[in-house]
RNA sequence: GCGGGUGUGGUGAAAUUGGUAGACACGCUGGAUUUAGGAUCCAGUGCCGCGAGGCGUGUGGGUUCGAGUCCCUCCACCCGCACCA
């Protein structure tokens, strides 16, 4: 066979394993690079065609980095935590530990068949206990933690306790989750009416352990806390609010209403403005970072207080972006849920309300967010709030447009300058304060920020943009309110209802969790991956004797959501077999963050937000010298899938071909890729493929041919679009799929999947062979001097390639060296001192090649190891040519170029004529710059 | 609505700092060859036109000797987020 690739990628894939070649070690002589994928969860359904399409990027940037010799990180595992094996074990019983080994083996075996360079040495699984046991470590530290807000920095509970013992918080400021004091139960104070709400040393050591620990319980990083939470009911599950998509649950798309639950929750909300800030010097894409600074949500406002009449304890805390408008209040909105709604409503409201709330409470997430139309409704407590600034009376209301979840749950309402307020005041008719001058907001909202106030005291005559901190510093003054920044990210649930998690190294002593440090928790067998009869998560099963640890009255029964092992995971990769810390401080020294990050757009919030949240925690305790993970991101495309279509006549077996498809009521069926070829269906395989069509009839085109009609969207199995790499490795081989995947178009670009251009790639691998190896197998490579044709095609190629991977273009490379291969093949290049260098730049994509090539060169060992060739721009200068340049596009002259010099950049003197002169509107150009057939640039 | 992005042949796309637009490949057309194949090789292929020639990078304008590239206008599409006070 004239290019038997299976042999070929058989044979170095087996001298790679032998050789273990790509095993890499710390060499403090080398510079590192670190090149990662987002790991794969190990599906049952194996790899499609778009799961390599990251991995094959990746992986020529870290085979081309290690040729230019750095010591390239390019490790692969498994985020094997995850619901489709739990789903699974809930269907056969079939413990998911079963499911995940098979899967990863599939896994492994496909993307072993591409070639990649991972040191497998180093693969990670969530699902180890080795592994595991370092996510419950780094929860552990983050229940040993709390938050200085003063020194913007994570710290050990240690220090806290001892300040508390001896000189109480004092200006600490602990991101906490509400008033500490809270924490206590009723009538358990240890303090008497001066209390002002100080947590002073006398207070703190007057508590017993229980209050102590109620109290400390505020302050944690992780911490448990009665919270609402995002129900999946189908699920059995809370989710976290960015597995939350239109109500619905991402993974299977289930209803999700809220719940108020008990669960461990981790306060990322103490990072928001590091989030932000860091992601300034990060290279990765404007939306992704976008993406994330709309998550985080940072808005900068005030905190007002409103009085209540005949409350005179209680006050109605708002946060608002626009205090220069306090004077447009008419009303306000708590709410349905706030907690002051019962004490404001009065007796005859109090009917209204309660079934105002009731029928919030009953609408799911989804029908609250209204699915676009935003319809206003609410509902009026009877209750009235005084203004701050004007002791006038102002109506309080409730509104489902007002979030709990968001600021304070309460909003001062200024119909004149925010679209729902002034909505909300036109339909239950509620007067509207003119407060913007020459503005009739009767007519229309006003929301701009550059017309001078009115009717509001102080800030008239100035614009809201002066006013604005004008009036912060007001309130200030009055005492009722405070300059504040608020963030849309809520602290993250991190417990979820689940078998196949995490479990947590914690026990309970009453109600009160303590860790448990000094013996690692592993998932004890249940009998049922279901809860219990109770409503107690799946763990809840497990005997005591099943445990391998049992303290206490009872373990945590939760276990830790998916994203927990996988926002660490690049770091136990430095150092994967350590038994005694997450990894040596030494190796995450030397290895530093991740230089290229390679993954799908869609974890653009979530995995990168808890991953950068966890890199800071990690950093602040001094653990590792970086405080964020990936330096720089590339995000593939998806890659869609081509689906065919037929056409059958409705209530009929008979099927339509695609041109005649409008002339009769049709049906539109999928069917399988695999019985269509170029568009055209395989009859009898069509027949075969289902009972129901073994006695189907076409209706057939002019050509004779049944024309399938296609549509590209996601590749899924129940629309039978979906392209598995094995059969086109099969057909073609890994470097052919490698080389057809990058030249497929721009890598971070969706695209649809389509194999028929895959013949032109495998024919230049063919084409290449040719080059060391004639057709009866016998190598041609010779030890003369190669022709200029020959040296020039291969250091444009060198050229090209380098550059074009430097830019991180992958696509034009194939091209690059398409061409090479035909410019080498055309001048009959067979020479040792070309084709040698030719091997290397073709490893990073055909490395099974590229071997062979390397191996007929005579080269030493592996090309792997082979040195990135360099350029020479002498070797690209054509002997003597003159230049026939063409000049806007009419005039045409003639370039002498010195023979010597390299056209591409050399200043070369004009032999202009008048007429050019004329052309350039009189002024004479003294040199032109340019490179082959073109002009670079006029100068003088 | 807000934010991010993209518009180039029949198709995927090149064109790195403004300098021969469409490289490279798919597809298509024609030819060669052949123990008919989803093989290989050669030639052609942006559009209009017999031709000379003209027109061409979503639209309209601008800067420039020169614009796919820079600036402004509008249009279309894609992707995020979305009652966030």
């Amino acid at each position: 066979m004239e290019y038997d690739f299976r042999a070929i990628e058989q044979r170095w894939q087996a001298n790679w394993k032998a050789t273990e070649a790509y095993k890499v070690t710390e060499d403090a002589s080398k510079e590192k690079f670190y090149v990662l994928d987002m790991f794969p969860y190990p599906s049952g359904a194996g790899l499609h065609v778009g799961h390599p399409l990251g991995y094959i990027a990746s992986d020529v940037f870290a085979r081309y980095k290690r040729h230019q010799g750095f010591n390239v990180l390019h490790p692969m595992g498994y985020d094997s935590f995850g619901l489709p094996a739990e789903q699974y074990a809930i269907q056969t019983g079939q413990h998911p530990a079963v499911t995940t080994e098979a899967n990863v083996a599939r896994y492994r075996e496909q993307l072993d068949q591409l070639g990649f360079c991972y040191d497998w040495s180093r693969e990670v699984r969530t699902s180890d206990p080795a592994y595991y046991r370092w996510t419950q470590w780094i929860f552990a530290e983050l229940f040993e933690s709390w938050y200085d807000a003063a020194a913007d920095c994570a710290k050990p509970i240690s220090a806290l306790v001892e300040m508390l013992q001896s000189d109480g918080l004092g200006t600490a400021e602990p991101a906490c989750d509400g008033d500490w004091w809270k924490a206590l139960p009723e009538g358990e104070y240890p303090w008497d009416e001066t209390f002002d709400g100080t947590l002073t040393a006398d207070l703190w050591n007057a508590c017993d352990a229980v209050a102590q620990s109620h109290i400390l319980m505020q302050f944690r990083l992780a911490y448990l806390a009665d919270s609402e939470v995002n129900w999946c009911p189908a699920l059995g599950t809370v989710l976290a609010n960015d597995e939350v998509k239109d109500g619905l649950s991402e993974r299977g798309g289930h209803p999700v209403v809220r719940k108020r639950m008990r669960q461990w929750i981790m306060r990322i909300s103490a990072f928001s403005q590091r989030l932000i800030d860091d992601l300034n010097g990060l290279d990765w894409t404007d939306s992704i970072k976008e993406a994330q600074r709309n998550w985080i949500g940072r808005s900068e406002g005030a905190s007002v207080h409103f009085g209540i009449e005949g409350l005179p304890e209680h006050t109605i805390e708002v946060f608002t972006t626009r205090p220069d408008t306090i004077y447009g209040v008419s009303f306000m909105v708590l709410a349905p849920e706030h907690e002051l709604v019962a004490a404001i409503t009065t007796a005859e409201q109090k009917q209204a309300v309660t079934a105002y709330q009731t029928a919030a409470a009953q609408k799911s997430e989804r029908e609250r967010q209204g699915a676009g139309d935003h319809e206003v409704s609410g509902c009026f407590t009877g209750g009235y709030a005084v203004h701050p600034l004007t002791g006038k009376k102002i109506p309080v209301w409730i509104a489902d447009y007002v979030l709990a979840g968001y600021g304070t749950g309460a909003i001062m309402a200024v119909p004149a300058g925010d679209e729902r307020d002034w909505k909300f005041a036109k339909v239950y008719d509620l007067t509207i304060p003119a407060i913007f001058e020459g503005v009739d907001t009767d007519e229309a909202v006003y929301t701009e920020k550059d017309i001078a106030l009115c009717s509001s005291g102080e800030f008239n005559g100035k614009t809201p943009v002066d006013a604005i901190p004008l009036a912060i510093a007001h309130l200030e003054e009055k005492g009722v309110g405070t300059g504040q920044i608020n963030y849309r990210l809520r602290d993250a649930v991190f417990s979820r209802q689940r078998y196949w998690g995490e479990p947590f190294p914690i026990y309970y002593d009453g109600e009160i969790p303590q860790l448990i440090r000094d013996e690692q928790v592993t998932l004890p067998p249940v009998d049922a991956y279901l809860p219990t009869e109770d409503g107690d998560p799946p763990l809840a099963r497990a005997k005591k004797e099943d445990w391998n640890v049992t303290r206490g009255d009872r373990m945590e029964y939760n276990t830790m959501p998916g994203w927990a092992g996988s926002s660490w995971y690049f770091l136990r990769y430095m150092d994967p077999h350590n038994a005694d810390a997450f990894c040596d401080r030494a190796k995450s020294d030397y290895w530093g963050q991740v230089d290229r990050y390679v993954g799908g757009a869609e974890h653009g919030t979530g995995h990168l937000l808890y991953s950068r949240f966890w890199t800071k925690f990690l950093f602040d305790l001094d653990l590792i010298g970086f405080d964020e993970p990936f330096a720089k991101m590339i995000n593939q495309g998806m890659i869609l899938g081509r689906s065919s279509c037929v056409y059958r006549i409705e209530g009929t077996n008979r099927f339509v071909t695609f041109e005649q498809r409008k002339e009769h009521r049709t049906q539109r069926l999928h069917v399988d890729i695999s019985l269509v070829r170029n568009d055209v269906l395989d009859l009898e395989g069509f027949k075969a493929w289902r009972p129901e069509f073994a006695d189907a009839e076409f209706v057939l085109n002019e050509a004779g041919e049944y024309r399938c009609g296609n549509e590209v969207e996601k590749m899924s199995k129940s629309k039978f679009n979906v392209e598995n790499p094995d059969d086109l490795v099969e057909r073609y081989g890994a470097d052919t799929l490698r080389c057809y995947e990058m030249v497929l178009g721009p890598l971070e670009q969706a695209k649809p999947w389509d194999t028929q251009g895959i013949n032109g790639v495998h024919g230049f691998l063919r084409k290449l062979t040719r080059l060391y190896r004639n057709a009866d197998g016998n190598v041609l490579i010779t030890n003369g001097a190669p022709s200029a044709e020959a040296e020039r095609a291969l250091h444009k190629t060198i050229k090209k390639v380098t550059e074009d991977l430097d830019r991180l273009s992958w696509n034009t490379v194939v091209s690059a060296m398409m061409i090479g291969v035909n410019e080498l093949t055309e001048a009959g290049c067979h020479e040792r001192s070309v084709l040698q260098p030719l091997s290397a730049v073709l490893a990073p994509y055909a490395p099974h090649l590229a071997e062979e090539l390397w191996e007929a060169c005579g080269g030493e060992g592996s090309v792997v190891d082979a040195p990135w060739p360099k350029w020479d721009a002498e070797k690209l200068v054509e002997s003597e040519v003159t230049y026939p340049v063409q000049f806007n596009g009419k005039v045409r002259f003639q370039l002498a170029v010195a023979a010597t010099a390299a056209p591409a950049d050399v200043e070369v003197a004009v032999l202009a004529d008048e007429r050019t002169a004329k052309q350039l509107d009189g002024r004479t150009p003294k040199k032109v710059i340019v490179g082959p057939g073109r002009i670079i640039n006029i100068v003088g």
